[in-house]
DNA sequence: CATGAATGAGTGTTCATTCAT
DNA sequence: AATGAATGAACACTCATTCAT
């Protein structure tokens, strides 16, 4: 068992560190947090946290800029892959992703985070908006509009689009993760997501009867 | 501006200190809201303050209760009004009212305090819960039965149905007030809330052409 | 006894804590000294004194401030004192109060402390010499040229002459509170500020027999 | 240079840690110093430090008595030396080497360090008294004792004697290391020391015309 | 009712010192 | 001998809360 204290020197440190920082920062906030907690959870001390860290700012800043990462990676591969043959199936697949993405705490414990902090953090707010919004903007507009150039969808608002996508999902995230509701019918975030995507390909009119 | 003489109607205290913390609270979050500043904003000293709330978290209790109070009733109001004759329009009026109730940042203000800080106070989150999640839910489901009823409404998922209306609009408050979106196209909220509503009614699949 | 706690409030709340701040600095240096020792010493908790001053720098520059304050206008009282009428006794009071003043711990503990910290803080240095030393050295050069004037003292580098004036009687100050000196012979401070006046005056050297 | 391969001579570790330790001391004081700047300055990492100084208190100790040995013997040979025969050049050789010693940085610095700070370390300000003090004042009490021998000098007060002689160099040493004066019209350590001796040898009184 | 001086517990950050390597 | 990661005790400063007036 290497796990005396003082002994290990992975180079992962800093990693582990922001691993700790989301849990905590999740769980009470950022100003709420302590600095000890979060060492405590890292399995450090309080001291060793500013080996890595110049302050417990620097901690959510770079919490923000590693998932604004993974966030923009995803996205930018949904955008690539299937969409443009079958846009349909892309809107299912993209609705799939992100209910199941908000659903799970570990993956949607930055986007809360940053939604929580970001009215008192400018920098933040800014850095994500462009390292994440843009480009999940860009994605669905892509969608829309091979869809629309397929015939497949109807050339309706782009912006209304993306909220009437995105939105859901974030609502989604905010009932089942916030508070904590109780389990519905649905809890499965890839049934949820199959439901809604019916609802917006066909809309809630009953179609004409093909008469 | 009855504001001069006789120092203010010392009654109406408690809610002048309500919308100081409101505001504070939002602006600051609540762990870092200092007393002091809502003092200052409700014009009393930082000692006033307690001769009408014990703790600074009763602070919170108490804004939260009175905005769950105002939503609660909006919802109720919702429900028995023209939903029942109407369906459709009853939809597109409660898109109209929800998005722009959600950019309005008086009004959005506590519902988004309420989802940064329930996380830390499951009192509140609880209460949210079941004084406004529970009424809008009733409300909605009722507003999906009407319709179904009268055979407006396809009989889709009620969870989702709900998911896909208030979505978008708790979306578009996200983008609008925490991050300084540019002004799109459609900032009116109620062009956002008539195109969303276009969309969820009709679906983004194209009609076939009536036969 | 009106000394219960959380009770006075005398207008000279500033001074007294410059008073404890200064006794503190003088024993522990600035650097080691402890707020909620400077607190203890001035009759008041830790968090009280941020009530008065910003920052325990903040006590450091009012404390020289003050100091200043006074030095110079002793000094200047001796300027405008008997020095035109007679040089030589002029000269021989500014040695006595010079001498009587450094040996009083309570007098020397500032310059002391400005001499001991200075070095870190050239807003202080820069303060010090502009406020003490320039007019120190405006009156050691008035009663120069006095003396010069009146053929009493000969015309002899000022420069030089502030250094042997000032010079010993900061000596006698290292000497007596830096480090504890068995008491001498000569431990009244008049005492030796006479032997140095003779010295000064008549010089090293004996006299020619006259004539 | 030979300062680069072989790892440089390491038995002179302890000398250059002192060297460093002067230096960082000498320019935030002790308290204020950092042990990790002082291993810097000597080219060694921080832990190495104590490999040959139990602590940081044990550095200032090691210093002072490094320069109390230096400031002793250069003491003791000015007494043995020329005073004896002609102790009017005596005391201009000495004024002499006072005034540069103090007015050199690399020389003052133990001296202005331990007057900073031996109020709080007692050891130190013994030490500093038995080996500096003593022997400083054994040798000027020689040199006054040889001159009034000699008829050169009057036999004036021997403690008075001393303030006059050593207080001016330190009053040098502390306008030009400590306040950083611009630079008089007698900058020269040594003009500035043959003006004091001018001072001290014929005072300031005019000598009678010799009849 | 209202004030604001005062308290004291709490937290971010620093740094002398240790120790596994 | 040397490193530098790690610790833990401090300490400056903040702020919710109290209380004499």
């Amino acid at each position: 068992m290497p796990e005396n204290s003082r002994r290990r020197r992975p180079e992962a440190r800093p990693e582990e560190i922001l691993d700790a920082a989301l849990s905590v920062f999740s769980e009470q906030g950022f100003a709420a947090a302590r600095v000890e907690d979060i060492a405590r959870a890292a399995g450090l001390s309080k001291g060793a946290i500013y080996l890595y860290f110049p302050s417990k700012e620097a901690m959510l800043n770079g919490l923000v800029e590693r998932s604004a990462g993974h966030l923009a990676k995803t996205a930018e591969a949904m955008v690539a892959s299937g969409a443009p043959r079958d846009a349909e199936t892309g809107l299912r697949n993209l609705l799939r992703m992100l209910f199941t993405s908000m659903a799970d705490p570990a993956i949607s414990a930055a986007p809360r985070l940053v939604f929580a902090e970001a009215g008192r953090f400018p920098v933040i707010a800014d850095f994500y908006r462009r390292q994440v919004l843009e480009i999940a903007r860009g994605a669905m507009r892509a969608l829309l509009e091979a869809g629309v150039g397929a015939n497949v969808f109807r050339p309706v608002d782009a912006d209304a689009f993306m909220r009437a996508v995105a939105g859901p999902a974030f609502a989604h995230m905010a009932l089942t993760t916030t508070f904590t509701l109780p389990p519905d019918t649905l809890t499965d975030p890839a049934d949820m997501a199959d439901a809604l995507a019916d609802i917006l390909l066909h809309g809630l009119k009953p179609r004409a009867p093909a008469s």
